[in-house]
DNA sequence: CCGCATCCAAAATGATACTG
DNA sequence: CAGTATCATTTTGGATGCGG
């Protein structure tokens, strides 16, 4: 994607050039199979040892929650907190970078609660991020305001 | 993941019980190699032809590509508009399920923009989603206020 | 040229057992 | 507990062909 213009003018320009495509760069590092729900884990249900987010992830084997988080890590989303060697017991966090993944998270799960309420709330009704996660918006709201 | 608490206070609760998680479920419909390039370029690069599209991502085949369409038009993401019957031409455009992908490639977008910026701007500079799309802001804030 | 289909190779992922 | 090692399976890629 050497330019983001179409040959309709009623679609998104940027206002500056790309040199690569800033979609194409982030699913890189986030479009690997199991990438995202491991971050998920860590972000938001607090699942941040190995065997927590293996049982957390039926299907998920060892081997490439181990490929994961050495890539996780690798490009700076997470780091390994070393509770204690031999047995080796490791905490894994977001760094900075990392949480800026929330955004991307949540405008996922945003978009589940509102297509797939059938399968996912009792009531079968779709509901907004901001009626999930109230705190969550109160939050964006100080920091943006 | 059947609850989405955590043994610490401080993360996020959700306001009502998930019988599955929404990141999940969404995640298996979008996750798959090649589905959310696909979706940038029907939905911001406006290339919505199968050889559009298959020059735009270099390394995805035919095969794929097929696939990826059938999927995402079974899982009302995109239909197909049939421009001229034999030779067959179509061209993909989004639904509005489709449509509500928008702010999942845009959090992307911008996660790229900011931490990425060395490889994607000219001048290396990190850029925000105002910054770059300001039409798209706009838009949203007529819609929300 | 466009939208595939086919065949085979390569890469990514899964199952299972095992180790410090 | 947090991984490795080994091997099987699935998914994806590359080349080519084909009817319209």
């Amino acid at each position: 994607m050497q330019k983001c213009r179409s040959p309709k003018d009623n679609l998104l320009v940027p206002s500056t050039k790309f040199r690569v495509c800033p979609i194409h760069i982030t699913i890189d590092i986030l479009g690997k199979k199991w990438t995202l729900l491991v971050l998920r884990d860590i972000a938001i249900l607090n699942n941040n040892r190995f065997n927590q987010i293996r049982r957390s992830l039926p299907g998920l084997t060892p081997r490439v929650l181990t490929l994961r988080l050495k890539e996780l890590e690798e490009a700076g989303l997470i780091r390994a907190i070393v509770i204690r060697e031999s047995p080796r017991v490791v905490e894994w966090a977001l760094t900075e970078k990392g949480n800026d993944i929330m955004p991307i998270l949540m405008s996922i799960l945003a978009f589940g609660a509102k297509w797939y309420a059938d399968e996912i709330f009792e009531d079968h009704r779709p509901r907004t991020l901001e009626e999930i996660y109230p705190s969550y918006h109160e939050a964006k709201d100080r920091i943006s305001s």
